[in-house]
DNA sequence: GATCATTACCTCGCTATACTAGGCATAATG
DNA sequence: CATTATGCCTAGTATAGCGAGGTAATGATC
């Protein structure tokens, strides 16, 4: 269903700061209270998507647990390309708004 | 990038009353204030699609221009299924709202 | 110290589906 | 009679999200 929407949810996840895909998958979760619970499978290949557009650079990172991670950061152009998205999903669901928004002139009424 | 929503895009364009083919693809464009401008190759393979799932019932008709038309109208499946799918839209879009609505702490401010 | 869950990364292949590019037919227009 | 607009259709392609699999390290349980 969020085909189409994914790069743009994956950035809107990073723009609150650096992380790594594990986390991506967690903070996607917690911020979409739970809508969005997305598979590893789903995750990885598009950060790797993402990273060779520009939009994300990448270090691996160790962590105090000793665990390594690769820690995704947004870019300029990341940024860019989320502020764009947004504007072009702030279009997207005023069209799909307007299809069935205050429209349907004989609707309701008979509610058997 | 409206992968996932068609059906419930053109399930909304019939919500008003039945209609063509070509006339969906009017409609749509129309009530999305011309965001939307689907092809035929997309909206006739779906109207097909809704068909053979029952949400659907075509019949043929000639327009007093003398052409013959398939029109479509929602059965009652129809109007369940886009209630349920409206349902699921206003799920999806406010996840995304969640992502990247009031959130991004440091965001802003520095806007060299 | 063996077993298991959790964290953390990765890739291959399936499948669903929107769209491109074709084709056909009729009515109106020039 | 050629062109344009209306009106329908389908085969093939490309994309992309996801399931299923694999690897490895850490921490806890028994």
């Amino acid at each position: 269903m969020l085909k189409g929407h994914l790069d743009m949810i994956v950035l809107a996840a990073l723009a609150s700061g650096p992380a790594h895909g594990y986390g991506v998958i967690q903070e996607i979760r917690q911020r979409s209270g739970n809508a969005f619970d997305l598979p590893e499978g789903t995750i990885y290949p598009a950060l790797h998507r993402l990273e060779k557009a520009g939009y994300l650079a990448s270090h691996w990172s160790t962590a105090e647990s000793g665990r390594k991670r690769r820690v995704y950061k947004m870019t300029r152009r990341g940024e860019r390309a989320l502020s764009d998205h947004r504007a072009l999903w702030q279009r997207f669901a005023d069209a799909i708004g307007g299809l069935f928004g205050e429209k349907a002139r004989a609707p309701a009424r008979s509610h058997r």
